[in-house]
DNA sequence: AGGGTTTTTT
């Protein structure tokens, strides 16, 4: 079973000429011949050839990405309709790599080079994947999808000898990514002793007896070729020790007698595998474009590094040559704090400031905002770009001469024992560090200026030695308690710091992260032993067993934890969130699919609003025509209608305060979802007719005041089917909304969260808003089986939050926690429908004071 | 009565 349905992005070419006759064509070539990968084309060639896998390590600009799938397949390697694949962890890089490469090789995209992002499959129509060689690019960037695919990808190789894999990477990485992909690979005999046969590429190892006979052996071989099925492991993962008592798994190198070592070999002959690729990886490493940049530290600790940010950019504009600066900060509030203090400046001390253009840069930034970032730098001017690490990777600035890093970002990290996902400003890595220098040398030399917070010995222990489980999900209390908000008042400094306490590598992606959506994608692929999954870095074993848990709660796997049938593999083809696809699924069932798809697209991009800060009350008051009594979500369903009704206009868009491109995201996103249930011969249905839908409101689009007078008849007014369907998918997110608890400290909240998430109770959350004090308890009627208290408050942008009403109940679709725990995108629910929806989630309880 | 989201992606 191999699967090259996951492979993402495939960057294809096929057969035909790959010269351009075309004039203009010895200049593409001459331009092609300059880029530093050229004087390595032969050895990559030899080494791709000769080995299984290839690690490239390669600075920016080399010209890897698109010159290596055009030797490949100058070599031959797309012949007999075979394709070379290349992957990149973004829409944008795809689409410019994909058209580069046709461009070099005079050929149309869609032909011999295509491209597939989400929404966009520009491939042959009559195009198979059947790869010769995988590039896997910016590996080292261990994004979720990258470690998923080279595990994958791994697999793979075991049962395709003749799959060639290219991994590129930073420095940093190379050589644990080389230790993963050694595919030491055996066919071995378990005798009593542990002996062990023979090397290569299959990897078998039967406890018996020890004495199977050669035919006996040549079966159990054969079992394992064809059954992908079986759990196969590294060395090392000690789980595989336990599976089902079958194959058992242990270190290569334990030395087999002689005849199991003949025995061994006899089998490889049979199966004529000795010209199979070394298993060994190969690397090359292929120097960069970019310029030398010179690195300066501060020589003190300084109090503040906003201040001293903004110290630092009118130095550089005083004394260094001209040049743009770019400044790395770690999120919108900071950003416009810097803005704000360097634009103070201008007024201040003109001298110092003179030329300064001075702009911010993030991705809820409006396009236009975005634009001008990217315009020309003026005669005479300076551009002082900053912004957050959008700058780091995803958008490359010209023209950077200076850069300015705080050595900080904001980092998603994720607990998994009360399942919460933080957003927490910490320490970046080396790696990171280096990346961001680089991004001065790209014109000419550059010059880098580092700042670097200083950190209490203590929490150095934590953040430096993460690996386990434990450790990191500890990380997740102590950065959120401590470092939430902006950074101030804490101490820059030294070389020191970057030298001998810095991280090398950032933590990847897959450590800090819900792994929900990542279990049934892995499910879906038939692979079930999902904690024995060889994992180039393993997330903590407890955020498997939630992301099971969460799965077990919604039926999307059984008691088995196989995928259910049919709701389990409809939901595992959604691109979406589980627990989103959980509740379209439901709405099909109870009638409202229609609207449904409209509001998982709209919960599926980051905002449908524009960012309101400058114009705040009015676009409040603006948005306050859309709200809807029943919730955020039934917004989504006003906002959208009102968007098709203006025939998708941007002008409209603009007026209200709604994000355009969101909008068009949104419908793409509907239309996809749609599709796919047609595919799965589920009806779409609007609930409009339902008169059970709308028993207290004739209208699902309601305008500020209906929503107000069914408030203040203390009724969620209407939408029932919609809410239930939510609560299917949503029903964990429940949260009693209470007056209690007076300004509950954050130390309070994780302490509360702190004791309870290590007694192992579930995940449960019970809110509070921070007013007057009152017994929160009192009023309980619904308990979760397992209470967890956790104090939540209502995002301010949550428009249930802004016109007056105010639910007992209420379930929310995700938590932002920053300092606080803030729910976002909330709806009012009748608490009966949670026990309704998920008894095995609730139960009904009298309240029970003890409890407490 | 009150206030926020680093960044990607199927």
């Amino acid at each position: 079973m191999s699967s090259p349905a996951v492979i993402p992005r495939a960057l294809g070419a096929a057969n035909g000429s790959v010269l351009a006759t075309r004039f203009g064509y010895s200049s593409l070539e001459r331009q092609r011949q300059r880029l530093p990968v050229f004087k390595y084309r032969d050895a990559i060639l030899y080494l791709v050839e000769n080995h299984a896998t290839t690690i490239i390590v390669g600075e920016t600009g080399s010209g890897k990405t698109t010159q290596i799938p055009q030797y490949l397949k100058e070599a031959g390697w797309a012949e007999g309709g075979r394709v070379i694949a290349c992957t990149q962890p973004r829409r944008l890089a795809v689409q410019s790599v994909a058209s580069r490469v046709a461009e070099e090789m005079g050929v149309k995209i869609g032909e011999e080079v295509g491209y597939t992002i989400r929404f966009e499959d520009q491939t042959n129509p009559g195009f198979s994947r059947n790869y010769s060689v995988i590039m896997v690019d910016e590996a080292h960037e261990r994004s979720i999808s990258t470690d998923m695919l080279l595990g994958l990808l791994k697999k793979i190789q075991r049962r395709r000898p003749e799959l060639r894999l290219i991994i590129s990477s930073a420095t940093i990485e190379a050589k644990s990514m080389s230790n993963f992909f050694q595919n030491r690979c055996f066919v071995g005999a378990i005798g009593p002793k542990w002996g062990l046969v023979v090397a290569h590429r299959i990897e078998l190892i039967y406890e018996k007896d020890g004495n199977e006979t050669f035919d006996q052996l040549l079966i159990l071989v054969k079992e394992v070729l064809e059954d992908g099925s079986l759990s196969i492991g590294s060395h090392g993962s000690k789980p595989f020790g336990q599976v089902e008592g079958v194959v058992k798994v242990r270190p290569f190198g334990i030395s087999g007698g002689p005849e199991s070592m003949t025995l061994g070999k006899k089998v490889l002959e049979h199966f004529a595998m000795d010209s199979v690729p070394n298993q060994l990886p190969a690397i090359v490493s292929v120097e960069g474009k970019g310029y030398t940049v010179d690195i300066y530290y501060v020589e003190e600790p300084v109090s503040d590094y906003l201040q001293t940010t903004v110290d630092t950019v009118l130095l550089i504009n005083e004394k260094e040559s001209p040049g743009d600066i770019l400044v790395f900060l770690t999120g919108q509030d900071d950003i416009d704090a810097a803005v704000k203090l360097l634009t103070d400046a201008t007024h201040d001390d003109k001298k110092r400031s003179s030329g300064l253009l001075i702009l911010p840069l993030f991705s809820g930034l409006s396009r236009v905002d975005q634009d001008l970032v990217f315009a020309p730098t003026p005669r005479g001017k300076r551009k002082v770009v900053i912004s957050t690490n959008i700058a780091e990777t995803s958008l490359t600035l010209e023209g950077v001469v200076y850069v300015v890093d705080s050595g900080f970002s904001k980092q998603r990290f994720y607990n998994p024992v009360s399942d919460i996902e933080s957003l927490v400003v910490a320490p970046i890595s080396k790696a990171s560090a280096r990346q961001r220098a680089g991004r001065a040398g790209r014109v000419r030399p550059g010059k880098c200026f580092r700042f670097t917070i200083y950190l209490a010995k203590k929490l150095d222990f934590l953040v430096f030695s993460v690996g386990s489980a434990v450790l990191s999900s500890l990380i997740s209390f102590i950065y959120c308690g401590i470092f939430s908000g902006r950074i101030q008042g804490t101490r820059l400094y030294t070389e020191d710091y970057f030298l001998k306490e810095m991280a090398a590598d950032g933590i990847p992606e897959m450590q800090r992260s819900n792994l929900v959506s990542c279990v049934i994608q892995l499910k879906a692929l038939g692979i079930d032993n999902i904690l024995g999954f060889d994992w180039l870095a393993s997330p903590p074993p407890e955020a498997m067993v939630r992301a099971l848990e969460v799965l077990y709660s919604l039926s999307i796997v059984d008691d088995d934890v196989k995928l259910t049938s049919p709701i389990g593999y409809q939901i595992a083809e959604v691109p979406m969130d589980p627990m989103v696809s959980k509740m379209v699924l439901s709405a099909c069932d109870l009638g409202c699919s229609e609207e449904m798809t409209t509001i998982a697209a709209s919960l599926s991009v980051q905002s449908i609003w524009v960012s309101g800060r400058g114009a705040q009350k009015a676009s409040d008051e603006v948005k306050l025509r859309f709200a809807a009594a029943e919730g955020d979500h039934i917004t989504f369903l006003n906002v959208y209608k009102g968007f098709i009704n203006s025939g998708k206009s941007s002008q409209w868009c603009y007026k209200n305060y709604v994000n355009y491109h969101a909008m068009k995201k949104v419908v793409d996103v509907k239309e996809q979802l749609c599709r796919l249930l047609r595919r799965f011969g589920l009806a779409l249905k609007s609930c409009e007719q339902d008169t059970q839908a709308f028993h207290f409101s004739v209208h699902f689009v309601l305008s500020h005041v209906d929503g107000s007078a069914c408030a203040a008849l203390g009724l969620p007014c209407s939408c029932f089917i919609l809410r239930k369907a939510i609560i299917a998918g949503f029903f964990a997110n429940s949260c009693y909304m209470e007056v209690c608890l007076q300004a509950t400290s954050t130390l309070f909240s994780f302490i509360i969260e702190h004791l309870f998430a290590t007694s192992y109770f579930s995940n449960l959350i019970f809110s509070c808003r921070n007013t007057a004090t009152m017994d929160c308890t009192r009023q309980l009627e619904v308990l979760k089986k397992y209470t967890f208290i956790l104090p939540l408050y209502c995002s301010g942008s949550s428009l249930a939050s802004q016109i007056k009403v105010n639910p007992k109940w209420v379930v929310y679709h995700s938590l932002v926690s920053t300092d606080k725990h803030y729910m976002r995108n909330v709806i009012a629910i009748d608490p009966s429908w949670l026990i309704e929806a998920a008894p095995h989630f609730y139960q009904t309880r009298s309240p029970n004071l003890a409890l407490y």
